[in-house]
DNA sequence: TTTTGTGAATATGTTCACAGCG
DNA sequence: CGCTGTGAACATATTCACAAAA
């Protein structure tokens, strides 16, 4: 909206650009403040600088990321991921093949490197995308080097203490839920 | 658990295996009958096989994928996805350079083929994979094509009819998830 | 006017706690 | 006994509906 020059927006055009209600858009809005302007909406650009700031991307994040297989790899190319406020700085995997190379200008770096290179160069969040077996391994060096969150592609539970963040994206389980979900509209379910 | 031959399991170590409570995990699973066996907990084989019904993956699921660039072609790859009960089919691109190609073994068929290929063969769910630009007519040809669900990683949202079931991963969402969760943690968060 | 901000009313989800049953 | 299944109690989230402000 900002490219496009808007001045204003309100909690309606908000919603029905993003799949939900007005006043939840409000409400939830209404957490941080009531930056809206009565009788008009929402100044854009306020908004924008306002859900930056509440997202904290004021500064880009710094991310690495450890395992460069298929899905590591493939994040290292994602544009999208530049322009939503995130640098991946540097990628770590065990593969002597992979190390030394450079994939999308995202350098590849041994994991003995991991702790040293995380602290060096400020990375606040890992995208972890190594096999499960490894994972939590993985996740006990990155806490100690003093990371703030973790992204899981490994479906693995991980153990870790209160100090990180920690999500997962797992693939298979979306499809489970996709599974679910078209199961339910095959058979019919019951409304209350 | 079957591999490890375990017989019988409790909803509290169900619950520790995968972060929730015990309470939680006998109420979600009593939503689809009471098949424990009190003072003893579930069997595994049993549970195992409930568990595949409701998520309707007693026969696995036949999947495409629609892109094939980083992270299409990464998910062709897949080995978790099979294992969980997902067959990827066939994948599609628009790209000459792709389209006749074969990406760990799925083959790549051109988007002219797209509706004919997906209900020739029975296609069920459809991972999007494409630029944001073409998503939502991608989405249309798709539902015109009969398939049941969409599991989409362009972040636009997709105009759809219920007839079918969407589900979104945007990695970059998941990453500003995890940098507001870093700023309330340093910022420090009041509690109620 | 128009649209926000927000209490109050609903609705949904989670936890407690214990009767009931193997 | 021990652990499930489940109402009742509690907690959280969403929607309603309208006074207040531009």
């Amino acid at each position: 909206m900002c490219d496009r020059g808007a001045e204003l927006v309100s909690s309606a055009e908000l919603a029905d650009g993003s799949g939900t209600t007005a006043a939840q858009v409000r409400k939830d809005l209404s957490n941080f403040g009531s930056f809206g302007k009565r009788g008009q909406g929402y100044a854009v650009e306020e908004l924008r600088a306002r859900l930056e700031s509440i997202l904290g991307l004021v500064r880009p994040r710094r991310v690495a990321v450890v395992g460069a297989g298929k899905i590591g790899s493939a994040l290292l190319g994602y544009r999208d991921l530049t322009s939503r406020g995130f640098e991946i700085i540097v990628a770590f995997d065990i593969d002597p093949d992979k190390v030394g190379r450079t994939v999308f200008g995202v350098p590849v770096l041994p994991m003995n490197e991991l702790e040293h290179r995380l602290a060096a160069d400020g990375i606040e969040i890992v995208i972890l995308a190594t096999p499960p077996a490894v994972a939590q391994e993985v996740a006990n060096r990155v806490t100690s080097a003093g990371v703030a969150g973790i992204l899981s592609f490994a479906a693995s539970k991980l153990e870790t203490d209160g100090s990180l963040a920690v999500r997962w994206m797992d693939v298979a389980l979306e499809l489970e839920g996709l599974s679910f979900l078209i199961s339910a509209a095959t058979n019919g379910v019951e409304e209350p």
